[in-house]
DNA sequence: CCAAAATGTCTATTGATCTAGACAACTATA
DNA sequence: TATAGTTGTCTAGATCAATAGACATTTTGG
């Protein structure tokens, strides 16, 4: 590649941090998968016409995350590559379609409240605005490294222990089984990406400047009556969205 | 909210830009729908705990991408508000779903090729590598402002004139209806959000540091034959996508 | 062992970003 | 028509980001 690959100037986001994205994307697409190393810093700095420091902190800052690992003579190593795919059907449940890409899953319940519904929460689950909910905060990692974080909304009438088995449990799907629901399908999830904010970064120990996928959707019973309201932050360089239809 | 939002330094995005990022956000969240105008500068100041200079650099960014437009004795009012939706099913047409959020719906070819099948692109096709594909690339927009790119391919033999029906009717629905094509589904897809490269940033218009959906999905004809392979990376400002199962 | 190639460290300088303060210009309203 | 509240403009200084160059240190391979 000795193409001048483009970087912009003034835009408010700092030429390393450009660099340190453009770099961690051709990981992902395997661009370096020949070697398993990233090009030398000099060449970099020559692909991206920028000062060779300027690469330097764009390779510290992949360090830092545990992306790369720097040997004084040898070059920089690639330490991790894929990310995980993640997949969305009507019959989603977390743990099943994760199992053969991490080997240990852990989820973790951070809090939970009894809230009353907000006008969009109310209109997603068919109750009226100000019904009490249960307000469940979690997050889930896979093999140590935080994947997502979850808010989850259960009408309180119908899942009144939702909390207490949920933490005993470690899983909605069975939190719902205790409580007599049997089987649960989703019926719609919208997603947007932007940029993390302080709460996400801090949980999902990310970088700033980094992305999430927000899926925010609904699940059913098997009489089309609403169950679950969840509005899911993933970490996007950590993950992708299989849409299953 | 008298609470201190935070944004911080030293990580290679610029305060003003993390503050812009920030704002843009509230605003689609519907935070300030009250009134239709962004706080004054000084509270939003205070709020992020920044330099009043610093949420003008923010707000200006903001006024740019029309967003935002400044009065002077005023207030900045709130011009632009809503992500658009994009419908993804088994039957997702473009027009369609977007036909009454926006106006006016533009698609642009950018260029075609023939191009041998990657491997990947085969496996999704279900052909054998190095086969004859069509490429097209376009970019839609609603409204006059991009909102995707596209880069999609078809196997040669099966549809041998779409590079011309698609850049005279200007659908691939209908581009595929003139071949014989009547009906085809979505089969798979998959989404990932990360930081758009140099060209994502000028075909869409955005600004440096800024998010992109790419979705990768495959079409089918009826009787489950791949018809169609695509990459279509979605503006994430601009756009959410809706799941529907 | 030596040389080439790579990363690590240091200094100095320039330009961009952020802070600080003061004041002008404009709008709405009491 | 004052006046409070808001955006617009200017100046000056502090901190961060990027460039430039030199040289040290480590690994690899001939």
């Amino acid at each position: 590649m000795a193409l001048k690959k483009v970087v912009e100037r003034q835009t408010g986001v700092a030429l390393w941090r450009q660099i340190a994205d453009r770099i961690r994307l051709s990981i992902s697409n395997g661009d370096y998968d020949a070697t398993g190393m990233v090009p030398p810093e000099t060449v970099l700095a020559q692909e991206f016409g920028v000062n060779r420091h300027t690469v330097r902190s764009a390779l510290a800052a992949l360090g830092e995350e545990g992306l790369v690992r720097a040997v004084q003579g040898r070059g920089t190593m690639i330490t991790r590559k894929d990310r995980v795919s993640y997949p969305i059907s009507r019959r989603t449940r977390f743990s099943q379609g994760l199992g053969r890409q991490v080997k240990e899953i852990g989820t973790r319940l951070l809090g939970h409240a009894e809230v009353p519904a907000s006008g969009e929460i109310a209109a997603a689950l068919a109750i009226s605005p100000g019904s009490l909910l249960i307000e469940l905060r979690t997050v889930s990692s896979g093999d140590g490294r935080p994947l997502s974080m979850s808010f989850s909304y259960f009408p309180v009438d119908r899942f009144p222990r939702m909390a207490e088995e949920y933490s005993q449990l470690g899983s909605i799907t069975k939190a719902f089984a205790a409580q007599g629901l049997d089987d649960y399908v989703r019926v719609s999830t919208e997603i947007v990406a932007r940029h993390a904010d302080a709460d996400e970064l801090s949980q999902l120990k990310l970088s700033p400047g980094a992305i999430v996928m927000e899926a925010q959707s609904v699940n059913a019973d098997l009489d089309g009556k609403p169950v679950e309201f969840s509005r899911t932050r993933f970490a996007a360089d950590r993950m992708k969205l299989r849409i299953e239809t």
